[in-house]
RNA sequence: GUCCCGGUAGCUCAGCUGGAUAGAGCAACGGUUUCCUAAACCGUAGGUCAGAGGUUCAAAUCCUCUCCGGGACGCCA
């Protein structure tokens, strides 16, 4: 089976270097929060600066040192001198010393003085605050969510990233850790598609391998009036459950530990069902050289059915989830009418509003593409005979070969994967492909890159392994370990799902009893902040670290949450709401931004302006958690606004302050909700 | 055994392409609600950035070693 979600514990990974990551992202500050255009605009002012016009010292190489001075009193950008001391032949203070002499602040720089090795500069906060307003409500005019568009790029047009995301196992339920590569995909997904990226989310379901051997075989054993269904019934698992698909692979599984024969059946189903398969696929042209004997023919049909529509009653089950969670798939290739024509007419919007599934077997069953595949690799001597099966020695004898197929004739997850490399470069043409799959299957990706390679597939350089670390779960010796569906020892994900929906339930109750009594309204928003909280809960951290899954964290709904992320978005609508009662319908660019003079608005403005750097960086590391941590640090900084003006209010007496004060929440709303989108998290206007 | 990764506050983490006094959340302690959602806010306390050495004007950040923890390592995927 081709699960790439695996239960076993991930190394938490140097964040390796994606060879194609660097999509023109203009991150620069060391220091985390930056202020992204606004620092563009203000090196351009000071590269006019006599000082740095003669240093030669242009804007790019300005804004490429900023930082944030370590308090605010020192001004609001510092610019380090210390990489241009030694060719401009002076002590790093003496530069700093230079470089302003002559200095005319003027337009954004209201102030600069050199502190040691810094040029300090403060910034005429108003026009920087319009600036910075005027960005968001043009990139954000709409009311409606998906017309917020603040922080996008174009870095990415023109080209395709074929993401692989995902990736569940059929005939398992889907446990609380396949959680990880849905939703860091999804997210990476919609962070390339802000940058300008066509994105093809690829659910490479394990549908295929000596697992399905197992369970087929444990069919026959357990059920074996099933097995004797499947020769004339197309569905012949009846009302079976994906569990107890689990549990059947899983019992057989365990008594096959300790017996041989068992094992060795396991194995034979499966070559029955990839031999039947393939006898379909080479029809005999003439003769009758590929035909299968009767028998042989009787047993890959049962087979066969066992197989297909186990995969269909799992698909059933993947379909509930994945709407919980937000997301599409359309089988591949797409066959159903309505779809069928949107990909035609509007592929764009197709692959923008869906993923798809692709079954590893469609590589065997629909493409002969593996044994194309293998096919090559022997003519080209790059794959070899090694004690029965065939293999690439993919680095020497330093590391283990890479097993195309396996010495009963089966062909391997390292074959189907890359006969699924060859497909989705030749039908989406890509100019990066990254598989979303856990850091303990590093090893298998190296391989298969340099496989590619080795068959002389130059777009292997452009794939990468976008690793993550895997949910651990404490044990009764309060040690921490993997999760197993085998062991029984995993949390469904509905369950967890669930969970968390009814803890929200639970606060709405307590907290907003009139929300409550509207039954619908209730579940709705209960439903997408439980979900939402997992989601967050999931994103927020660095994906290469392992997650300790504690349900009192998960369903903690205070601080760095999904929750009070959806909290001040809401506030933010809600006071939005108050000035309409009051004042009337707001015309946001009438705020007067010289109103906006506390430190709590410059800082909120200050995170604002970053918000377009941390997309582009989350979007070329494939790392949503850059964008979750801006997030939460500027939710942080409203709810401090929003404590901070109880006296006056928001929304006061006093119109033209409330209107300026209304023009800044506009803003905030509008990115935390495009930023919330970007994680795959669903907005509320009440909760 | 070989290879890969990690170790930052009591806990969970951010910071890691070197730069000014290492930051959050949770937990603890103290405070804030007639008022736009307190799922909140403010404050106090809490750190030899695992240890040692090295490079550098400058190291949590780069290099080496040690210790501790985790992962991967031909017929599972």
């Amino acid at each position: 089976m081709g699960e790439r979600v695996r239960h076993r514990l991930a190394p938490r990974g140097q964040p390796a270097p994606h060879p194609l990551a660097a999509d023109g992202v203009g991150f620069r500050s060391k220091r985390g929060e930056t202020m992204g255009f606004l620092e563009d605009r203000v090196a351009a002012e000071m590269a006019q600066w006599g000082g740095f016009a003669a240093g030669g010292i242009d804007a790019e190489k300005i804004s490429g040192n900023f930082s944030r001075p370590p308090k605010p009193e020192l001004g609001d950008l510092a610019f380090a001198t210390f990489k241009f001391a030694k060719d401009a032949g002076l002590k790093p203070n003496e530069l700093a010393a230079k470089l302003i002499e002559g200095a005319k602040p003027e337009g954004l720089v209201v102030e600069v003085n050199a502190a040691g090795p810094y040029v300090n500069v403060r910034l005429n906060r108003t026009l920087a605050a319009k600036a910075v307003l005027e960005e968001v409500e043009m990139r954000s005019a709409g009311a409606e969510p998906q017309d917020w568009r603040f922080g996008d790029g174009e870095a990415g047009r023109g080209k395709t990233l074929v993401i692989d995301l995902s990736s569940p196992n059929i005939a398992k339920p889907l446990a609380v850790h396949h959680l990880r590569s849905t939703m860091i995909g999804y997210s990476i997904k919609k962070l390339r598609e802000s940058q300008g990226w066509r994105v093809i989310g690829i659910n490479h379901l394990g549908d295929w391998g000596t697992g399905f051997g197992k369970l087929i075989a444990g069919i026959k054993k357990y059920f074996p009036q099933l097995a004797e269904a499947a020769k004339t019934s197309d569905r012949p698992l009846g009302a079976m459950t994906v569990q107890e698909l689990n549990e059947t692979y899983a019992r057989f599984n365990q008594e096959a530990k300790d017996d041989e024969g068992l094992a060795e059946a396991g194995r034979d189903e499966f070559a029955v069902l990839e031999r039947y398969i393939e006898a379909l696929l080479t029809k005999p042209a003439g003769g009758e050289g590929n035909r299968l004997d009767e028998q042989a023919r009787e047993s890959g049909v049962v087979n066969f059915r066992i197989w297909e529509h186990a995969r269909e009653i799992s698909l059933t089950e993947f379909e509930r989830m994945y709407a919980h969670l937000g997301l599409s798939f359309r089988m591949w290739p797409v066959v159903d009418e309505v779809h069928a024509k949107v990909l035609t007419e509007e592929p764009e919007a197709f692959y923008r509003e869906h993923c798809i599934y692709v079954g590893e077997s469609y590589y065997v069953t629909a493409e002969d593409l593996c044994r194309r595949l293998i096919a090559d690799a022997v003519a080209n001597k790059v794959a070899e005979e090694s004690e029965g099966a065939l293999v690439i020695f993919t680095h020497g004898a330093k590391k283990p070969p890479l097993m195309l197929v396996k010495n009963d004739g089966a062909t391997s997850y390292h074959a189907r994967d890359m006969a699924a490399a060859l497909y989705r470069k030749r039908h989406w043409g890509l100019d990066e492909m990254t598989y979303v799959v856990g850091g303990e299957q590093k090893l298998h990706f190296e391989q298969l890159f340099k496989a590619l390679e080795l068959l002389g597939h130059d777009f292997a350089k452009h794939c990468t392994h976008t690793d993550f670390g895997l949910l651990l779960f404490q044990q009764t010796d309060g040690k921490w370990a993997k999760t197993s569906t085998r062991k029984g020892t995993a949390i469904m994900l509905e369950d967890l799902l669930d969970e968390a929906v009814q803890a929200v339930r639970d606060i709405i109750a307590e907290k907003n009893p009139e929300l409550a009594q509207d039954a619908s309204l209730r579940e709705h928003i209960a439903h997408a902040v439980g979900v939402g909280a997992v989601v967050f809960n999931d994103l927020k951290n660095g994906r290469r670290n392992n997650i300790k899954f504690d349900w009192d964290a998960v369903l903690d709904f205070q601080g760095e949450s999904g929750p009070y992320m959806q909290m001040q978005y809401v506030r933010m609508g809600s006071v939005t709401e108050r000035f309409r009662e009051v004042y009337g319908e707001p015309v946001f660019e009438d705020g007067n931004a010289d109103r906006l003079g506390l430190e709590e608005e410059w800082r909120i403005v200050q995170q604002l302006a970053g918000f377009p750097d941390a997309v582009a960086k989350a979007s070329s590391e494939f790392e949503p958690s850059i964008v979750a941590r801006h997030l939460v640090e500027l939710a942080g900084l409203a709810s401090s606004w929003w404590t901070a003006t109880k006296d006056t209010r928001i929304v006061g007496d006093d119109r033209e302050l409330s209107l300026a004060r209304l023009r800044l929440v506009n803003a905030i709303r509008k990115v935390l909700g495009r930023g919330l989108q970007l994680l795959g998290m669903e907005l509320v206007e009440r909760m």
